[in-house]
DNA sequence: ACCGTATTCAGCGCG
DNA sequence: TGAATACGGT
């Protein structure tokens, strides 16, 4: 290899690759080859005979770990480089924390909280607290906690910061702090820790035990941050005190790019980075190999209305290129027809593959109108962003058995199968087992361990029922350490009866649902007959790949993975954010209207439009031949039609760079922009009256007694059957025992209908 | 306990 | 408009 690596970079990236020792920022433009640098700086590192173990690089996400671990493998063939400590800030600390977390008293086999595991408990804290849900909203209760963690503040922090409990009382919501203190202590009590958590007591742990933090000090003698400028406040001080001792920190991005703010990203930390290391270097990579000249002068002229910016001057050696198009419709649907028509005319033209185009949008959306119309043209397409596999209710389910044979104090994971599928253990049971374990202090699992003893009010009938799930979960729990991963999850599939659950359900739903189960686990089997791997010490972490340890992947893990499978030849959509550190030949930027982009939610001062242009600019230098950009002059907003102006963005753009459509060709069309929508919009307001009324008749009809316990025993498959309300039918098959029998039943004149015997007013006929 | 229907409420989304 | 939740009937 030698030294002909450095060959391949330009003098500005070569600079800041062998500039290893001491503090160091490199401000990457868009398109300047950043992740080159990232990857070619590791490489030199490792070449340099750098132990990998002393290289701590974090990513934004996992799919840049890996693609940049892949990479590093590419250039050096050195099997060692697997051994750099490469990750998000997520999963990089989740892994510290258990080996240290015991400090903080943490048991290594702590549960992470997902966003939707952390709304369902703050949703039953604001039940218990006998709160109105509607004032009390989840995401603003959620969000406020997520930020007080953001900025190192405890819950005694939150309740004692005047500023703090006044603007909540402001805000209609004085008990956020009291649901903020329930919140954490019954994280504790579950032995789990949400995605804030991971790197708020990280902070901790490295602030209160100097012992840890020298080990890690001393480990990572190289740290890499790639994406600063969309660090927050923890992150930041988790690495300023990580690299207080060596200072080779080397912290990569562009503040242009900053576009996750409304998270807490800090765009300070990239513009302050020069007050914590005096001594800093900064290397700026301001040639763009990515996009033409017009693409880079139109994004130029957008961000430079942005003032307090790191000064930098982007400029291309490549093509001219064409002006950015502007295609102008009188409807959001006539904006999904006249995208896509320009999308398939370019590439018929060219004979260009669907992949090298993407649609980007400010919101999710906004994508109906464009799959529409790619649908009627036979192009293929595919959207970024929508529900994530691990975030469908089937796979959180058999996850959270997963989490709770491995951590029996997970109390969302309990709380979240105990009657899954349907064992008899109701609302009610949950509701008071969650009350005894409240005001003894203990957890939901040592509540069911010890009905007696923490006095919970149950009947005999339903104390068996718990000992049930009790020594179920129990006899998975003591193999986790001896059996492998696949077989045990394909054990707990199976007799836990989710298996059945689903195989039962012959609906296209259903099906999907089972064939997500078995891609689970198909997944499991994969990760079970992997090579034994070593762990960072080099030691064989054991010899069978157990559940517990898939587990830690799959708790950071999003969709990721799934993105590569298919072919690829498919247009692209997904959202402006989505598209951050992607490329494309072509690209349409739609929707671009005042209130929508910059979107009005983020309008509240002048700080957030510089933020919206930011987001601009990302959008623009995604592509690297040519750029669209869209509007429509009246669009459907939640259900109704509303008028729309062009986006101020779209006049930022210097006119040498942007071809105006002619005004001929335009005003004839917006005479008409609402024809569609009217018959669309009377439609359903007949309908749901008309049901109503329907609705209304079927009331007035008198109770009948239900059927007679003997009737119930003896009804069977086959048997003709009169109910009040659906007529005649046949009974198709007969399931369950006693109160819970069901029926499904054909009805000549409504079809198919499932019954609960204990209830439906039915009469056998014979 | 469960299912279909009425009602409500919208932002981008890493881990 | 449509997804997510609340409600009421069985």
């Amino acid at each position: 290899m030698g030294n002909d690596i450095l060959k391949q970079l330009n003098e500005a990236q070569r600079k800041a690759v062998i500039h290893t020792d001491g503090p160091s920022m490199v401000i990457a433009g868009a398109g300047s080859g950043k992740t080159r640098v990232l990857t070619y700086r590791l490489a030199y590192l490792l070449q340099q005979g750098v132990d990998a173990f002393n290289v701590l690089a974090l990513t934004f996400t996992n799919k840049a770990a890996r693609e940049m671990k892949e990479r590093i493998l590419e250039l050096v063939g050195n099997r060692d480089a697997r051994n750099v400590w490469m990750g998000t800030f997520h999963s990089i600390f989740a892994r510290i924390l258990r080996v240290e977390g015991h400090l903080l008293g943490f048991p290594s086999n702590f549960s992470i909280y997902d966003t939707d595991d952390s709304k369902r408990l703050i949703k039953s804290i604001i039940r218990e607290m006998d709160l109105d849900p509607k004032v009390y909203n989840v995401n603003y209760i959620l969000n406020r906690i997520s930020g007080a963690k953001t900025s190192l503040i405890t819950p005694q922090g939150y309740n004692s910061n005047a500023e703090i409990v006044n603007a909540d009382s402001m805000a209609g919501k004085p008990k956020t702090g009291e649901i903020y203190s329930r919140y954490a202590s019954r994280l504790k009590k579950a032995d789990a820790m949400d995605f804030d958590d991971l790197l708020f007591n990280t902070y901790v742990l490295f602030r209160d035990f100097p012992d840890a933090l020298y080990k890690y000090q001393k480990r990572f003698k190289y740290i890499l941050v790639d994406e600063y400028q969309d660090t927050n406040h923890v992150q930041y001080m988790i690495v300023k005190s990580l690299a207080a001792d060596n200072e080779n920190i080397c912290v990569v991005g562009d503040d242009a790019q900053s576009i996750y703010a409304f998270r807490g990203a800090n765009i300070r930390n990239i513009l302050n980075f020069k007050k914590d290391y005096p001594d800093l270097q900064i290397f700026k990579l301001e040639q763009n190999y990515r996009s033409t000249k017009n693409i880079v002068n139109a994004a130029n002229s957008v961000i430079d209305q942005n003032k307090d910016q790191i000064k930098k001057t982007i400029w291309t050696q490549n093509d001219e290129g064409k002006p950015v198009s502007l295609i102008r419709a009188a409807s959001d649907a006539e904006e999904g027809i006249m995208v896509t028509d320009a999308i398939f005319r370019e590439k018929m033209n060219h004979q260009l593959p669907n992949s090298d185009f993407a649609i980007l949008y400010r919101t999710n959306a906004q994508s109906r109108s464009f799959e529409e119309s790619l649908r009627k043209l036979n192009i293929p397409y595919r959207i970024y962003g929508g529900q994530s596999f691990y975030k469908r209710k089937e796979i959180k389910d058999l996850l959270a058995y997963f989490r709770l044979v491995i951590n029996n104090n997970d109390e969302d994971a309990l709380s979240r199968i105990i009657n899954y599928p349907a064992r008899g253990i109701g609302k009610t049971t949950l509701e008071k087992i969650t009350l005894r374990a409240g005001e003894l202090g203990i957890s939901l699992w040592e509540v069911i361990e010890k009905p007696a003893e923490s006095g919970l009010q149950v009947n005999a009938g339903t104390i068996s029922k718990l000992m049930n799930f009790m020594t179920m979960i129990k006899s998975f729990s003591v193999q986790l350490k001896t059996k492998n991963a696949f077989d045990l999850a394909k054990q707990i599939a199976t007799s836990s009866g989710i298996l059945k659950d689903l195989y039962e359900d012959k609906t296209p739903e259903g099906l999907s649902r089972y064939e997500n189960i078995e891609e689970l686990l198909n997944a499991i089997k994969d990760f079970t007959e992997q090579e034994i791997e070593a762990n960072e010490d080099g030691e064989i972490v054991s010899p069978v790949r157990t559940l517990d340890e898939f587990m830690e992947d799959v708790a950071l893990l999003t969709d990721a993975d799934e993105k590569d499978k298919d072919d690829g030849n498919h247009v692209s959509l997904m959202t402006v954010h989505a598209a951050k550190g992607l490329e494309f030949q072509y690209v349409y930027v739609v929707g671009m209207e005042e209130n929508l982009f910059p979107n009005i939610m983020s309008l509240n001062d002048r700080a957030d439009l510089v933020k919206e242009r930011r987001l601009f600019y990302v959008a623009l230098t995604r592509a690297m031949k040519h750029v669209t950009v869209s509007y429509a002059e009246s669009r459907y907003r939640w259900g109704n039609l509303t008028p729309c102006e062009a986006s101020r963005f779209i006049e930022e753009i210097d006119d040498k760079y942007i071809d105006y459509p002619r005004k001929a060709l335009s005003t004839p069309r917006s005479k008409f922009p609402f024809e569609k929508p009217k018959s669309k919009v009377s439609t359903p307001g007949f309908s749901n009256y008309k049901k109503k009324n329907l609705k209304k008749i079927d009331n007035t009809s008198d109770a009948a007694p239900a059927m007679s316990a003997e009737e119930m025993e003896g009804l069977q498959a086959g048997m003709q059957v009169e109910h009040q309300r659906f007529g005649k039918g046949k009974v198709i098959s007969v399931e369950g025992l006693g109160g819970n029998k069901k029926a499904t039943v054909f009805f000549t004149n409504v079809g198919q209908k499932q019954l609960l015997l204990k209830f439906a007013k039915l009469r056998i006929l014979q």
